[in-house]
DNA sequence: CCTGGCAGTCGCTACTGGAGACTGCTGAAT
DNA sequence: ATTCAGCAGTCTCCAGTAGCGACTGCCAGG
């Protein structure tokens, strides 16, 4: 009966306990724990200790004669754990230089991304994801428009971060290459270093204001911004890769049923699905683990998901992992923090 | 003892016996072609033709006592005997005006493409992909140069057809702003209209040509381009979608296998693969059906592959679905032409 | 409080038998 | 020469059984 904290040695046995699963995937025999617990004790002791972490929650049986798996909780009893000594032994280096090596000096800001997400997957052997920021709050710094045809735009628009967006807009009326050039010009010289949001509230603004300009090039300009900044919150990027490995987990130990894997490729199909997911969990820094139960949606209940967030303020996105509940906890944890920080200084370094 | 081409009753019993397996997913029992083949004959008789059949190749026998199921060469006869009759009855307006609204009026190409491999999906239910033509043979239309930083211009290159690239690259000594704009208008009034592989090699000549170039101006623009278009030949964009449609494969009826499931999510991961393996089959206009073991790849045995090429000349890409050997060939056969027609209309349309 | 011993429970595997689903074959009918 | 009804044969699938092995829970003694 103890209460909140366990005892030294309850705390050994469960430590070792799901760090036994993680590795064998296979239900832990209290003989088996006396051998690696370390603890000079016999199995009968440890089953005495096994039966009150059943008692607490931690653990439970798959059967009367088997050994022990750990729950839900007994995963989030090792996980924050792991979290709290890995605040000290974070190395961000090895990611980084990982990443690098893989996107290239300069890469797109979606190039990143992508590359991180790989990283992610290859390292971890689990899904990995990277989700940029809200366009909305990008830095404009530059508009470019190129002409189609007389009624057609292409839209270049580069934020800070060399990240890069396109869109064709449809013209009312034909405009000359050289007006284009000189409303490019105009709105680059006006707008730089605001976010989008702010331009798009600036535009809004002005053209609501004038709304007879007397100045033409200016009323061009603004309407193309307009047109161009229409729509911008909708979609956010999302990369995933390592879909592969869900079916290793498959067939391995039935670590995931078929039912979840579905759901897992569908979320991969529709990706929005997986920002809506996350922005529940978006809020401190650091990494974040969600574990089986723990998720609202009773279809992820198999499934572990370890994220953390990059960026400052409202200019945020995330780096993470998903996996089976049976998960590598400490490695996942490492190499989504190494991610997180290695894509945080990236941008950092571009501003 | 028919040579070459099968009796009246055989070939209607074989279509049947496909048509009901592609249905059903189970062996198919001589009681019950006899029931829905149209032959006025009893069991015993389709047993005997059934015999026939099975010595020449095209059904086979899971077990002793089971029905009947088609193998490659059966699904083989069929889908010849669809691809016959299909010429005159190719719909590509519904596939068009589906995509049409998915995809918008005017989206860059590479939008157009991602929408089609979803359409592919959701109307086989199966995976489907869409596949960007070489870039090298793409007509260049424009560049524009965008500093992000004294050292780094993002490229903005546009070909025919509303086709974006886009890449960064790195100086080896800084460039004014202005110096890019001219480089961009020299470069577009240059070469406009002809192929990047063309541009790139009338680039090259000029360099070596004029070692030592008299106008500054071109020398910078020349140099620009040829780092513009370098590697312009390795990564072809390639859409994949409904990933997720394998695991329901895998779950119903074990029409596809554990491991094949996870070559194909490889495949989904390094899409470059499936260029490679459609490169073998992109020669012929129209739909091209590959069956199964007629896979140079055993590890694709278990899949069949429908694909159809859009564009003319070296121009070319190609869009299909990829799924169990059990699959609704006549729905996918008719979408996957569709859909390579409404491709190939949208091009035509864009020049 | 710890521990060795022991009975009890349960999963796993192999085996068995019976029901069900089809087929292949044979001999009679057309 | 075909076609067909009937029948024996084969194989899968399922349920039931038994033995083995792996653990546990409990108890009684240190």
């Amino acid at each position: 009966m103890t209460s909140g904290a366990l005892s030294d040695r309850t705390h050994r046995v469960l430590a070792c306990l799901v760090k036994d699963y993680i590795d064998s995937g296979e239900p832990v025999a209290s003989a088996t724990l006396s051998r690696r617990a370390g603890l000079a004790v016999s199995p009968a002791t440890i089953r005495n200790v096994l039966a009150q972490l059943e008692d607490m929650g931690y653990v439970s049986q798959p059967h009367t004669s088997a050994g022990r798996v750990p729950t839900d909780l007994g995963y989030r009893y090792y996980v924050d754990l792991l979290l709290e000594t890995r605040r000290t032994t974070r190395d961000a280096s090895t990611m980084e230089a990982r990443l690098r090596s893989q996107a290239g000096d300069a890469p797109l800001f979606d190039h990143l991304l992508s590359s991180a997400s790989h990283m992610l997957f290859e390292v971890s052997h689990h899904v990995g994801f990277a989700i940029a920021p809200s366009d909305m709050h990008a830095i404009f710094q530059r508009i470019e428009f190129v002409p189609l045809s007389s009624s057609r735009v292409l839209v270049v628009m580069v934020a800070r971060g060399n990240h890069v967006s396109q869109k064709v807009i449809e013209l009312a009326e034909a405009i000359a290459p050289s007006s284009l050039t000189q409303a490019a010009n105009y709105l680059n010289a006006e707008f730089a270093g605001l976010s989008l949001d702010e331009v798009r509230q600036a535009v809004l603004a002005r053209l609501a204001q004038e709304r007879t300009l007397y100045d033409e090039l200016r009323a061009v300009a603004l309407e193309l911004a307009r047109s161009s900044l229409e729509g911008i919150e909708s979609p956010t990027s999302v990369f995933i890769d390592g879909a592969s490995s869900l079916a290793d987990d498959a067939e391995d130990t039935n670590a995931v049923s078929l039912s979840t894997l579905r759901t897992l490729l569908r979320m991969v199909e529709e990706k929005q699905r997986l920002v809506r997911l996350l922005d529940a969990y978006l809020d401190g820094p650091g990494v974040a683990v969600v574990i089986g139960a723990e998720h609202p949606d009773p279809q992820l209940h198999a499934c572990s998901l370890v994220v953390a967030t990059y960026g400052d303020g409202a200019r945020r996105g995330a780096v993470g992992v998903i996996g089976p509940t049976r998960m590598h906890y400490s490695r996942a944890i490492s190499v989504v923090d190494g991610a997180a920080g290695a894509v945080a200084r990236y941008l950092r370094d571009q501003n």
